[in-house]
DNA sequence: ATTAGGG
DNA sequence: CCCTAAT
């Protein structure tokens, strides 16, 4: 349809399919979801505790008899009534979860005690996750047919202490719900709820320390790693969460992972989908690290009132839009999630060094930090270390939008289950961690920590990181036909995108830190984008709601958040989040000259409506200012010129046109001009 | 809601 | 890009 339009003006206006949206975007529908979306889903947590669970088995046993501090046990419980009643009132404060239903699975086993399962990771010590939870809180959705999407929005997942040593395996303490509730009527829209509550929210340190590079399988693993062993001799289980799995969740994942991974076409067209917005999640971190502060079990009551700050922060954060999204389809049910950019803050770590520190290469370092899913923002905190090495960890990170697509008669357990594949199968498809550097981000892996201006007493305020699929997730089939499913379209996109906005300054975390490094590879223009509608165009502009909202989705960035880290006090960045800065593609700027060409200045609203009427992040105004500069890059000497080269044959035509409708004053009657240029 | 400009 | 004032 856009297309249509585009013609017929005579031009084809810049479209972009599916634009993510910043918070504040002023895009329509979206807002709404947004605004809806208020619990978090503590996706990440949930992972960790699926993955968790898988092993606890085996586990648990041990578990208890290693810590004997029985320390952790109390405290930890506390944190996590804590946390999840935060996280309640939270919710509650916003009115919009309503709908969602607290799976009190948390909280409720809390109470009971730590919950078995959350035992073992307590006493494990080891174990970098204690509780997750995932909370959503969804609103919305229809239903198509049989089938139910529930797009969880906005969930964050959050491992909010993790006390222990960090070392040892990540073990399934975590505790992971998900739960459900729908209340499908036949039409009746299908609401559903999960709760995830994160009891004890989870410290990720992260250092250049040698150990880290240790395993590579799950992120988790760098935090015990990268945690200084010195102070926690005790049980160093290397155990990888990857590897863990092999036992049982390979035997499980691999059969759904697989098919998760392949795309399949929707079958059900008809049927109606119910999103759900599955937020990202949140893994927190011990805000110090002292060097081990956290070891120590004591540490947590402390560690846990701030944890339970960040979580409220974050998830006022967390209305980015997800950077990316991808479809998965399990069984019947199809499985999107979205990567959200955003991420955590990262406490800064006062510590000195810590003693085990070893030189860690900074390749080490990016080495360990992949393999963790779900964008996470570093911000470096003080490093005192006279060493050279910086020292940095990680509050929490989030995973994005999960989108799920389950038949109306699947079970709230197979729902568990596909999120729980879903998740799992993005962490072991491989994440890889970008990293940012004043929201830009360095791309050059061989490049050291020094080189790229990253030292202990340097911008580590500025550091951030970002959580990206591997390249194989990234590159799922597109399914046309189905317009429902727009999830590798986006992916489609989004790579496409890339080459945009090249390497300037300008490069954020979001464009550039979605698509993985693979995509670069294949870099499309965006003007190719123009040409050949991609897939993504068609969905857009086809469209059943349904499918435009999944869509859409936007991916915002943690480019915002990797800008500001979160502060508690300071900031209000969060709530007042610029926009994700979006540089003007060449062919937006082309279809914006021949707006202007033929509209004049004046009517920036014209020229939104005609050139970039489905680019919902290009504002009038937006339209209004670029055209300023443009006004102004035509008038400066090239090499003063910044950002993506705009061609001279357009700055001439801005001039041109700058020129001739200063002229004619008369800006409301534009109609004769065009040849005038 | 738009437009125009300054920041 | 944001913010504001003026429309």
């Amino acid at each position: 349809m856009v297309l249509k339009k585009s013609l017929d003006y005579g031009f084809n206006g810049y479209r972009v399919p599916i634009i993510p949206r910043g918070p504040r975007s002023r895009g329509s529908h979206k807002k709404s979801v947004e605004d809806s979306q208020i619990c978090a889903f503590e996706l990440l947590a949930a992972v960790a505790g699926k993955l968790l669970q898988e092993s606890e088995s085996s586990t648990s046993s041990n578990a208890e008899g290693k810590d004997p501090s029985g320390i952790h046990g109390g405290g930890v419980k506390h944190e996590q009534l804590e946390a999840s009643n935060a996280l309640r009132s939270e919710c509650n404060d916003q009115g919009s979860c309503i709908e969602s239903v607290f799976v009190s699975g948390l909280a409720a086993k809390n109470h009971n005690s730590k919950s078995t399962l959350r035992e073992l990771p307590h006493a494990v010590c080891d174990s970098v996750l204690e509780s997750t939870s995932i909370i959503s809180s969804s609103n919305f959705s229809k239903k198509v047919g049989h089938d139910v999407k529930l797009e969880i929005s906005e969930n964050k997942i959050a491992v909010e202490k993790f006390h222990g040593k960090c070392d040892g395996y990540v073990h399934n303490g975590t505790e992971r719900q998900l739960e459900v509730e729908g209340n499908h009527n036949h039409n009746a829209d299908l609401t559903a709820a999960n709760t995830f509550s994160s009891k004890d929210p989870m410290e990720i340190c992260v250092n250049t320390h040698p150990f880290i590079n240790s395993d590579s399988s799950v992120q988790l693993t760098s935090y015990r790693d990268s945690v200084p062993n010195a102070s926690f001799p005790q049980h160093r289980i290397n155990v990888k969460v990857g590897s863990k799995d092999d036992d049982e969740n390979s035997v499980r994942y691999n059969r759904p992972s697989s098919k998760m991974r392949a795309f399949r076409p929707h079958q059900r067209i008809g049927h109606r989908r119910i999103r759900k917005l599955l937020t990202s999640k949140y893994w927190k971190v011990a805000p110090k690290l002292k060097d081990c502060e956290f070891s120590n079990s004591n540490g947590g009551m402390k560690h846990v009132s701030r944890n339970r700050k960040a979580l409220h922060t974050s998830e006022r954060i967390q209305r980015e839009d997800p950077l990316k999204k991808r479809k998965l389809f399990y069984h019947s049910s199809t499985l999107a999630y979205d990567w959200e950019a955003s991420s955590e803050s990262i406490s800064n770590s006062h510590e000195k060094t810590m003693k085990g520190d070893k030189g860690g290469s900074p390749k080490n370092f990016l080495h360990r930090a992949s393999g963790v899913p779900s964008s996470v923002l570093g911000r470096q905190a003080s490093f005192h270390s006279r060493d050279s090495h910086v020292k940095f960890s990680i509050k929490s990170f989030k995973v994005p939008e999960l989108y799920v697509e389950v038949p109306e008669t699947a079970t709230i357990g197979s729902l568990k289950r596909t999120v729980m594949e879903a998740v799992t199968a993005i962490l072991q498809g491989g994440l890889h961690v970008g990293v940012l550097l004043q929201g830009k981000k360095v791309k050059d892996d061989n490049r050291t920590l020094l080189q790229t201006g990253i030292s202990h007493n340097d911008n580590l305020d500025a550091l951030g990181f970002t959580l990206e699929p591997s390249s194989v997730m990234a590159s799922p089939p597109v399914c046309p036909k189905d317009p429902p499913i727009l999830l590798p379209c986006d992916t489609h996109q989004q790579l496409t995108r890339l080459p945009a906005s090249p390497i300037l300054d300008s490069g954020f975390s979001n464009e550039s830190c979605d698509p993985p490094p693979v995509a670069n590879v294949d870099n499309h223009v965006e003007s190719k984008n123009e040409l050949v509608p991609s897939p993504t165009d068609v969905v857009t502009d086809g469209t059943t709601p349904d499918s435009r909202a999944l869509v859409p989705v936007p991916a915002m960035s943690v480019e915002a958040l990797a800008v500001f880290p979160m502060n508690q006090k300071t900031r209000r960045s969060e709530l007042v989040q610029r926009r994700t800065r979006r540089p003007f593609s060449v062919s937006e700027v082309e279809a914006l000259v021949e707006a202007v060409e033929k509209l004049g200045t004046g009517r920036w609203r014209d020229v939104k409506l005609r050139a970039f009427e489905n680019a919902d992040h290009r504002t009038y105004v937006d339209l209004k200012d670029k055209w300023k500069t443009l006004v102004h890059t035509a008038s400066i000497a090239p090499q003063q010129r910044r950002g993506e080269p705009v061609p001279q044959e357009l700055l001439d035509r801005v001039l041109a046109a700058h020129s001739y409708w200063s002229q004619h004053q008369s800006k409301q009657h534009g109609k004769l001009q065009t040849e005038t240029l």
